[in-house]
DNA sequence: CTGAAAGCGCTAACAC
DNA sequence: GTGTTAGCGCTTTCAG
C-alpha cells in the first residue's frame, strides 16, 4: 500500500491542505515546513496519486491516439513523434489500434471517454460523422493528424497532398520522362487516395502530358501487396512506362518486387519515386527517391496542438506540414 | 459535464447504491428498478467515469509497455500483440518510450507508479537493479518481453536464441555452406548478444566447422546501418564466406545493401539469413530466408501474463515461444 | 430489495 | 502561515 498525503501530513506534523500546498508549489507556508515536509517525502518515497488528482483536477494528463494499424512503419515513426512532445508535456499517450473499423473505433472512444483523457489524437482515416458526434460531446481538443475532415471543424496536421504528388509528378518530368504510370491508393480515399492522383495529373497536364486513364492503377490501400500487384497491372495495360510515381514507399517497395520477378532493373528500366519517406526508403536497393512527410515532426505538432489547447480553451489552426524531395537512386535521367 | 452516477440515481427515483449495483451487475434489486434504471442510463447516455472507479477500485485497467524505441519494426509489431490482448481483456496501454535510457526509463516508471496503471510489460532490454527494485516496490504484475533477467525473478516470454541462432546456422550448414559468417548485434548484450553468438558457434562446432574469430564481427546494435558497415567489416576480414547469418533482419537489409555495392548478389555470391522475420524480409530482393520470432503473438503472451498475474495473484511462469525456419529465396544451396 | 453514509487520495475554498 | 472541511464520482458496508 503506497503512503498518502495524509501519511506525510501525519509524519510532518502539518496539515494535508499543506502537504497538497508544497507538493503544487502554492504559496501559503513557511520555508521551514516545507523544508521539513520536503524530507519526509523523501523519507517515505512518497509519490502523489495521479488517479484521485485526476478525479478532483479533472484532469488525467493522458492523451488518447487512435491509429489504424499498429504494425505500419508510417504509424510507428507517428506515434514516435506524439509520444516524444507528450512526454514533455508531461502527458502519457494511450494507443487505441482502430483497425480502421468503425465499431472499433466507437468502443475505443468510449473507453476513452470512460478515462477522461484530456485530448484525442485521430491519425490517418476518415473522420465519421459518428465519430465527430461523439469527440464533440466529450468536449475535450481533438486534432486530425495525416488527415482532414472538410465536414466538420475539426483542426488537422498534414501535408499537402496534392503538392507534394505534383512535386513528384513534376520531378520526374523534370528528369526527362513521359510515359509516367501511377500507382495509387483507393480512389475512394478522399485524404490520401483523390488528392494524390489529381496532384500526379495535373502536374503532367501543365507539362503537356496527356494523361490516360491506362497511366494510373488504383489499388485497395496503400501496404506492399498492393504494390506488388498494382504495378503488375500498371505494367500490363501500359508497358511503355519509362517511370512510375506509387502513393507510398510499401507501394514503390512492392513495385520493386513484381519488377524484379519480371526482370527490368530499377532506375535502368524504370524509374520509381515514392511517397512518405520510411525507413524502408533507404534501406531498398536502390535506396528510393520519395516525396518525404516528415512524420515524426508531424506527430510532434498534433500532440503540441492538443496540449495548446488544452491551455488555451481555443481551436488550433491547422497546419499543411512541408514535404520534401528526398533524391536517392531510384530515378534515373532519361535521354 | 458529463452526468454522473447521481444524475442517474435521482432521474430514476433510486439511490447511487442502487444504481452502482446495477451498472456493477450485482445481486439486490428487482428486475422492474433495474429496467428502470437501465433506460434512463440510456436516456442520459450516461457512462461511468473510470476514474473515480479506479480510485476506489484500486484498478486502472491500464498497463504500462516500456519500449526501447517506437519506430522500430520490432517493437511495432510486439505493441500490435500486447495492445489486441490489453484490449480483450478490457484493458488500455500506456506506452513509453524509453530509448534504452536508465533516466528516462526510472521517469516512466515513476509517472507509471503515480498513474497507478495495473502491471507491466518491459520490453527488449536489460532490467537494470534500480528498475526492478522500483517496480517490485510497486507490488504490480511485470512480465519482460524479448528480454530476461538471470538476476531477477521477473518472468518473462521470449524465443530461445540460443537454439534459434542454432537452427539458423545449422540451416546454412545443410544448404552445404562451410564458410560462414556472422555479423552479431552487441558482444556485450547478454539477452540478445551473446546467446546467439554462442549458438551460431556451436552449430558450426557440432557439425565439424571450426570457428575462427574471423568469422564473426560485433555490431554496435541490431539495425540497418550496423548491417552495412557489419558487413563490409566481416567481408574485408574473409573475403572467401559463401554465407552469412545476421542476427537480426535490419542487419540482413543492411548486408544486403553493401553487397549491392560491391556488385556481389544474394543469393548467388553469398546467402544470407536473418533472424526476426520483420514485415521487411518479405519486402527485400531477394525475400529474406530468416528465422522467425514470433512478435505478435509473444506481445500477446507477455499481456495475457499480466492480466492472469493480476487475477490469480501468483507469479506467472515464463514461456519459451517457438521460433520457426522462414524458408525464402535468400540462401542457395550449395555445391 | 433498497438507502444512508463512510471513504478512496487529493484539491480548494474558507476560516483563524 | 496553517488547519478544517467539503467535495470530485464511485463502491461498499451496514441498516432497515
Amino acid at each position: 500500500m503506497p503512503y498518502t498525503i495524509k501519511d506525510v501530513a501525519k509524519k510532518a506534523n502539518v496539515s494535508i491542505a499543506t502537504v497538497s500546498r508544497i507538493l503544487n508549489n502554492q504559496t501559503g507556508y513557511s520555508e521551514k515546513t516545507k523544508k521539513k515536509v520536503l524530507t519526509v517525502i523523501e523519507e517515505l518515497g512518497y509519490h502523489p496519486n495521479a488517479v484521485a488528482r485526476g478525479l478532483v483536477n479533472k484532469r488525467t494528463h493522458t492523451i488518447g491516439v487512435l491509429v489504424p494499424a499498429l504494425s505500419s512503419m508510417f504509424v510507428a515513426e507517428v506515434l514516435d513523434g506524439i509520444e516524444k512532445a507528450a512526454n514533455e508535456a508531461g502527458s502519457s499517450i494511450i494507443v487505441c489500434h482502430t483497425e480502421s473499423n468503425g465499431e472499433k473505433t466507437m468502443n475505443y472512444l468510449q473507453l476513452l471517454n470512460e478515462k477522461r483523457i484530456d485530448g484525442i489524437i485521430f491519425t490517418s482515416g476518415i473522420l465519421k460523422d459518428e465519430y465527430y458526434e461523439f469527440t464533440s460531446k466529450m468536449k475535450i481538443p481533438m486534432v486530425l493528424l495525416a488527415t482532414l475532415s472538410h465536414k466538420h471543424p475539426v483542426p488537422y496536421v498534414k501535408v499537402d497532398d496534392y503538392k507534394a504528388s505534383y512535386a513528384a509528378a513534376e520531378y520526374l518530368v523534370a528528369k526527362g520522362h513521359t510515359k509516367i504510370g501511377m500507382i495509387s491508393g483507393n480512389k475512394m480515399d478522399i485524404i490520401a487516395g483523390i488528392p494524390r492522383i489529381e496532384g500526379f495529373k495535373k502536374a503532367l497536364e501543365d507539362h503537356g502530358i496527356s494523361v490516360n486513364e491506362k497511366n494510373v492503377v488504383y489499388c485497395e490501400g496503400f501496404a506492399f501487396l498492393d504494390g506488388v500487384e498494382g504495378s503488375r497491372k500498371l505494367l500490363e495495360q501500359n508497358p511503355e512506362l519509362t517511370a512510375i510515381f506509387a502513393a507510398s514507399d510499401e507501394l514503390a517497395i512492392g513495385a520493386y518486387s513484381t519488377l524484379y520477378q519480371m526482370d527490368l532493373r530499377v532506375p535502368d528500366d524504370l524509374s520509381i519515386i515514392g511517397y512518405d519517406n520510411l525507413s524502408i526508403a533507404k534501406m531498398s536497393i536502390p535506396p528510393l527517391t520519395t516525396v518525404e512527410q516528415p512524420l515524426i515532426k508531424m506527430g510532434e505538432e498534433a500532440a503540441r496542438m492538443v496540449f495548446s489547447m488544452l491551455e488555451s480553451g481555443e481551436a488550433a489552426k491547422s497546419r499543411i506540414m512541408p514535404h520534401q524531395m528526398i533524391e536517392r537512386l531510384s530515378v534515373k535521367e532519361k535521354g
